[in-house]
Parts: C-alpha cells; sequence; structure tokens
RNA sequence: GGAGGAGUGCCCGAGUGGUUAAAGGGGACGGACUGUAAAUCCGUUGGCUUAGCCUACGUUGGUUCGAAUCCAACCUCCUCCA
C-alpha cells in the first residue's frame, strides 16, 4: 500500500479499511486538496444494521473526523429491487411499507457516529427513493439505459457466478446495478458526492456508477471497498449467541452487544481494534500483542470501546461491568438483559420450560426442553434437571430477581411485575 | 412453441411404495478442555398437553392397506431445439 498524504486515506490505509480504490493517488490528491464529499449506500433488508455494517460506519465517521462530509444514502428506492450481487437467488420482495419502516430502524444509529446537518461538513442523509420514484421509466431508459453495455454487465463477478451456477436473474434484478449507477450520477450533481465506498461485494456496482459518469460528463468519480470480513476461522461476521449482532438497542441490547465483541477470537482482537475503534494505533498495537489469557483484557478494551461509539460510554462501562460482575465474581449483577412476568403468573407458578421460551432463551418448549436434557439450564445458579420444574414467587433472590441461566453464557434476568 | 431434466428439513445433499421426522455434511446451539478465545472431542438440532399426537419432502388432486417415492394438472428453475 503507498503512502497516502491524505489524513483520511491513511488512516483508511493504516487501520485495514480499504480492499481496492479505483484511483489511488487521483483520490489521494483530492482528499488533500478538498473537502471531499463521500456516500455509502444501506439498504433497508432489516430494521437494523448489524455488526456487518459497522467497518461502513466507521469510514463515514473518518470521513467526517478527517473533515470530509459523509452521505449515509438509504436505500428507499433501491430496496424496491434487491441487490443479486453474489447473491445465490433472488431476495423475497420487501413492501414499501417494510422499507420504510426498516429505514426509520436504520436511521438511529447515524447519530451516534455522525453529525448531521446543513454546514459544509454536516454528514448528510439521503433517500434514493427521492429520486428513484419519481423516474419515468422511457426516459430513463433513454438517457440512461443507453450508457450500459450488457455484455459488459454480464462480465461483472457479481452477476457472472450467479450465471455460472445456472442461476435465474431477473430482470428487475439485473437492473439494481444500472439504479445504483444512477445514485452515485445523481448524488454527483446533488451534493457533489465524488466518492462510493462499500463492502468489496460493491465493487462492480461501484465501477458502473464511475462509467456512467463518464458518459454523463460528471468529474471523475472513485472508488473505494472495504474487505469482506470473516473471522480469522473463516465465520461470517456478525452473527453469534443464537442471532445476529444488531446495532439497534431494542434488538440487541448493549449487554449483549459488548458480549459478542468480548468474544472476540484471539487472532481478530488487533484488526477489529484498528477498525471498530478509535483508539491511537501505538496502543493498539500494544493491545494486540498482548499474550496468552492476558489478551482477555484487549478483547474488554475492544468491546467498551465499541460499545461507547455506539451505545454511549456509559452503557458500555455498564455493560462491562454487568460481565466482570457475572463472570469474575460470579455475583448476580442486577443490570443483566431482564424480561419482566406477571407476579400473578409467577404465583401460580410458571414451567421452567416456558419461562425459557419467554426470556428468549428458547425458541420452542422442545427446544426447551432439549436444553434442560441435556444440562444447560440453571436457576439461579443451580442446575435444572426436572423439565417440569416450576419456577414461582419462591424462587425470587434477595434482590427481587430470578437469574435464568443457558449455558455458561447466557443470562436473563426474570423480573416480576 | 417443442423435447428433456430438476424442486427434500436453516443450507447443501442422499433417498424411487412400508421400522423415514427422512442418511451424510455444513451451520447453529449445549457439554468437555481452556482464558467468557481458537482448535479438538462428545451431544442436540420440526411442533405439541411427548410411552402419544400433529405437521413436513414445490402446489393441488388421485392410485394404494400404506407415497418424499407411482399417476394427473399446475407453479418455478435449468438444458437443448424453434
Amino acid at each position: 500500500m503507498s503512502a497516502f498524504k491524505s489524513d483520511f486515506l491513511r488512516i483508511m490505509s493504516e487501520r485495514g479499511f480499504i480492499h481496492q480504490i479505483s484511483d489511488e493517488s487521483g483520490l489521494d490528491q483530492l482528499f488533500a486538496k478538498e473537502t471531499v464529499t463521500a456516500y455509502i449506500g444501506f439498504d433497508p433488508t432489516a430494521p437494523s444494521l448489524h455488526a456487518g455494517g459497522l467497518i461502513q460506519i466507521m469510514m463515514l465517521y473518518w470521513m467526517q473526523q478527517t473533515g470530509h462530509r459523509p452521505v449515509a444514502l438509504m436505500g428507499g428506492g433501491t430496496g424496491m429491487v434487491g441487490d443479486p450481487s453474489f447473491k445465490e437467488e433472488a431476495r423475497k420482495l420487501l413492501t414499501v411499507e417494510t422499507i420504510q419502516s426498516n429505514i426509520d430502524g436504520i436511521k438511529q444509529v447515524f447519530s451516534s457516529y455522525l453529525n448531521f446537518g446543513d454546514g459544509p461538513r454536516d454528514a448528510l442523509m439521503v433517500n434514493n427513493a427521492e429520486w428513484l420514484l419519481p423516474l419515468n421509466y422511457l426516459e430513463f431508459l433513454r438517457d440512461v439505459g443507453q450508457h450500459f453495455s450488457v455484455n459488459r454487465m454480464l462480465a461483472f463477478d457479481s452477476v457472472k457466478q450467479r450465471l455460472d451456477r445456472e442461476q435465474s436473474l431477473s430482470f428487475l434484478e439485473f437492473n439494481y446495478m444500472i439504479l445504483q449507477a444512477y445514485d452515485f450520477v445523481e448524488l454527483n450533481k446533488r451534493y457533489d458526492v465524488r466518492l462510493q465506498m462499500g463492502g468489496s461485494d460493491q465493487w462492480g456496482n461501484i465501477i458502473n456508477g464511475i462509467d456512467l459518469g463518464h458518459r454523463l460528463g460528471t468529474p471523475q468519480l472513485y472508488a473505494l471497498t472495504t474487505p469482506l470480513l470473516t473471522t480469522s476461522s473463516g465465520a461470517k461476521m456478525g452473527k453469534s449467541l443464537g442471532g445476529a449482532i444488531w446495532l439497534n438497542a431494542d434488538m440487541l441490547s448493549p449487554y449483549d452487544f459488548w458480549q459478542y465483541w468480548r468474544n472476540t477470537e484471539d487472532a481478530d482482537v488487533g484488526r477489529f481494534l484498528k477498525l471498530y475503534t478509535t483508539l491511537p494505533l501505538a496502543e493498539v498495537s500494544r493491545l494486540a500483542s498482548l499474550g496468552g489469557s492476558e489478551i482477555n483484557e484487549a478483547k474488554k478494551v475492544l468491546a467498551t470501546e465499541i460499545t461507547a461509539l455506539l451505545h454511549g460510554r456509559a452503557a458500555a462501562e455498564l455493560a462491562a461491568e454487568t460481565a466482570r460482575k457475572t463472570f469474575e465474581e460470579g455475583a448476580l449483577a442486577e443490570t443483566l438483559p431482564s424480561v419482566d412476568v406477571a407476579n400473578s403468573t409467577l404465583e401460580a407458578g410458571v414451567g421452567i420450560l416456558s419461562l425459557l421460551v419467554t426470556a428468549g432463551l428458547a425458541s420452542s418448549n422442545g427446544e426447551a426442553r432439549r436444553h434442560v436434557q441435556g444440562g444447560a439450564v440453571r436457576l439461579n445458579d443451580q442446575p435444572v434437571s426436572d423439565e417440569r420444574r416450576s419456577v414461582t414467587l419462591q424462587d425470587l433472590s434477595p434482590e427481587n430477581v430470578i437469574k435464568v441461566s443457558l449455558g455458561k453464557k447466557k443470562h436473563i434476568l426474570v423480573r416480576p411485575a
């Protein structure tokens, strides 16, 4: 990797964000010379982004920190089509209502990382539905469609792979990359966006936008992609402990979010510290070089720093303290995630199986039963072997809660309400 | 439009009339070992009021004592021909 002159690219490079850049020196000069506006698109396929999207958000964060203007693009329009890049089959079409509510959910997260506003360096959030929805098909074909070569689009890896595997690609999906290319050009016109960033799977889509820009006479546009994130053992990022690592607090508590990062594989600690925290690189390399069990300290720092960026310093430290009490002291941490159960229900007694389901530790009574049979369930730290065990007010601890555990790591407090 | 092939559980993939809730693998979850890690080993992996019942092999019907397995129509995808 060459030495970059601009702060932004230097940081991106040092911290491991860069996979490919369309024109390194050209982009570097641009960043060194003026305030650059760059965007990343987020498709509203779920009510929250998950850990996989964090790397993109961090890029926007660094943009703003180095004096540039980040744009978060909500794919309200493209979400209606669905990105086929590297996908094996078509996604189910989302309804307009779902897309809108997903956008509403996704939006929340950005304010933790970016300052939005109308100033020259304030971040922007825009929705491509704004310009895609009103498009007139024939006009669009003539103005934009004429510039696309199907031959060329078919040659892109993101599409080719699908065709090679003899899986069908609908015309609808095929249009996705054209819309994304159009977005890039439109954002250039509207906000002087010069750069589009994204995951490495977006390379083809971004390049299409650059080409379209050439033909429609925009200034030179640029592409920057991030590496595809996997853990060192090859697993995809963002899934663990029975579900996706959502960024929205109402879908995954700050404590559980903290726990996810706390359980990072040893080999990933340094890489993740660079990508997901803002700690100075010297500190990162010190932490990452800790050997043996000492690296657990680095994992705690990692977890706390990431959580602090997303949910705030206070929530992060609370999560760290909760974990410390639970795992290091073996004490009851009253700040563990909890569920409320009606007092009357507890009075009458509730079966351990349905309590596990209520607590979200099992998705069905059958699964809960298997967990009990497998010896994974504990009630107030006491193993439960009887699947007919009834849980009542008698089980309340002095703190007025019941601790339900599945395995060693998942603990939920049941609170009478 | 014609001919042929395919559609199985979270995913991949066996299975061509009966002990098939369906081999095997992956993933996921639990356990052991550790350091709340990785690797490794073991177990579990449709639902329920669980010695039983219900739902399930693209959809809908049919044949049969009995079907994922046979038949018909339909839907979707693939290949070749036009």
